[in-house]
RNA sequence: GGAGGGAUCGCACAGUGGCCGAGUGCGCCCGCCUGCUAAGCGGGUGGGGGGCUAAAAGCCCCCUCGCGGGUUCGAAUCCCGCUCCCUCCGCCA
């Protein structure tokens, strides 16, 4: 949500914003309203000044009207001059009727406009309109060689007896998949590892609840736009986590965090879902794209000033995990026109996965400034007695797990269709350094 | 699932239609006093919005007693609905 100040003070800004991201934005009808709002807003508020005047003085008479000891022509005195306030207090309250009324209806209608409006992009974000105006703006390893051409990973998952698609099917349908033996061991170990490689960065290990209020997903800014995208238990109004993001976002939603209590840094670890409109005819094989998926969740709550260099931190702490694990990959910032919603920045990182012969998102990271602070009312004191201002947050996956698995399957894949574990994943998995086919050890004690 | 109790300015509570324009204690801030500290004394102490002003400071006003409706000239207070929390019983990984 932007600040209806800057739309006010400044609507060339929003304006020119709006242009860069190729968004259309009703915000001349969102002027409009705000105009009037203020207009209703004056009217309503003198009419009740001067009612409340009347009520305290109706209140005072009464007591005077009530009181045996006043001299009764005082009292008679005072009774006609509360009826005359009383028909005028009366009178007053009628006029209110119907301004309240129009009031409200204004002000619904401008919260309305107002969640219309995308966040206003970061100056350095590239002017463009599709992926194809997307900068690289780094890479890290390179793309490895092979003798053989190499095998995508629903071949070698399927050779390796790690990622069961009819099973998936059998159980939920298309998109779904299950994991067995060394491939749910493998994510397991990838989700522990991770964790502990974030916490030792400094961040926060959280584990929130994957089913949420409706008024999680409101703040959040999911609905009411990617309703369609998201699963609902209807009876209890509860939805599910599309991604850890809402869960931490809304960890301190209507909150003034003290002074001191900035940065705050989290990493989660949760399930993720997503009711994805695949395109009938145009098959995603494997698992990139599925229904439920796991994900490690970097977020962060900051001072405004730092949110950019924090948003490079966070790339590079995504990045970190590539690294360590040795998958070639890309950063790629995205132009204007491919930025989300609440986002001014974003950095999407690529791993290469050779099978596939893609770069697949791995990562999304988003400075996304006060836009989902003020949404979420998140606020911060500089110092004691300050005035509170929003937080900037910001968040990245770190990593999101299927893609990783992709990745890590099609880059350590072997001629005879074996896949090594990299190093550092090897003490979670009681040492083990390959996948073979049928492996199903049990982990040394 | 059943029965009952509750939600008031950081915390604990008071307030059952107009003297509430929300109070008390604690905490916190400022000052006074004081070898130091503690105590004591005095003052202050939430959030949101609109307006005046070139702007800041400042001033005026409105809203906010869990949320939403209603009754009333007037609601923290009365009525209805909802949410959350607590206690007990039942059930249950």
């Amino acid at each position: 949500m932007l600040s209806l100040q800057l739309i006010r003070d400044h609507p060339d800004v929003v304006r020119e914003a709006l242009q860069r991201r190729h968004a259309q934005a009703p915000l001349d009808e969102l002027i409009e309203v705000d105009r009037l709002w203020r207009q209703y807003t004056h009217q309503v508020e003198t009419i009740r000044s001067e009612r409340n005047a009347l009520s305290k003085e109706i209140g005072q008479l009464s007591r005077l009207i009530n009181d045996p000891q006043v001299d009764v022509r005082e009292r008679r005195r005072a009774q006609h001059r509360r009826d005359d306030l009383v028909a005028r207090s009366s009178f007053l309250s009628q006029q209110l009727e119907g301004l309240e009324a129009q009031l409200k209806e204004a002000e619904a209608r401008l919260h309305q406009l107002l969640l219309q409006l995308p966040n206003i992009p970061h100056p350095r974000v590239p002017l463009g309109e599709g992926e194809k105006d997307n900068l690289v703006v780094r890479q890290w390893g390179d793309p490895p060689s092979f003798t053989y051409t190499p095998r995508p990973h629903w071949e070698l998952a399927e050779h390796l007896g790690i990622i069961d698609f009819q099973a998936g099917v059998k159980l939920s349908g298309s998109h779904f998949y299950v994991l067995r033996g060394a491939g749910a061991r493998l994510q397991r170990a990838l989700i522990s590892w991770m964790l502990d490689f974030h916490t030792a960065r400094g961040y926060k290990e959280v584990y929130p609840p994957a089913l949420v209020r409706g008024e999680c997903m409101w703040k959040g800014g999911w609905l009411p736009t990617f309703a369609e995208f998201m699963y609902r238990d209807a009876e209890e109004d509860l939805w599910l986590l599309p991604t850890a993001e809402v869960a931490l976002t809304n960890l301190h939603r209507d909150e003034i965090l003290s002074p001191g209590s900035l940065p705050i840094y989290y990493v989660a670890y949760t399930p993720c879902f997503r009711r994805e409109k695949f395109t009938a005819g145009r098959e995603v094989r494997g698992i990139k794209r599925v229904h439920q998926f796991d994900k490690v969740e970097l977020y962060k709550f900051v001072e405004p000033e730092r949110s950019q260099e924090e948003l490079e931190a966070l790339v590079e702490d995504a990045c970190a995990v590539l690294r360590a694990l040795g998958i070639p990959h890309r950063v790629v910032l995205l132009c204007t026109g491919e930025l989300g919603f609440s986002a001014a920045m974003t950095y999407d990182i690529e791993a290469w996965a050779p099978g596939s012969g893609e770069w697949l998102e791995v990562s999304s990271c988003s400075n996304c400034t006060d836009f989902q602070a003020r949404r979420a009312n998140i606020r911060f004191r500089r110092e004691k007695g300050a005035r509170p201002e929003f937080v900037h947050t910001l968040n990245g996956s770190g990593l999101a797990l299927p893609r990783t698995m992709i990745a890590l399957l099609e880059n350590y894949q072997q001629a005879d269709g074996a896949v090594i574990v990299p190093a550092p994943l090897r003490p979670y998995l009681a040492g083990q350094e390959v996948i073979t086919p049928d492996d199903d050890r049990p982990l040394a004690p």
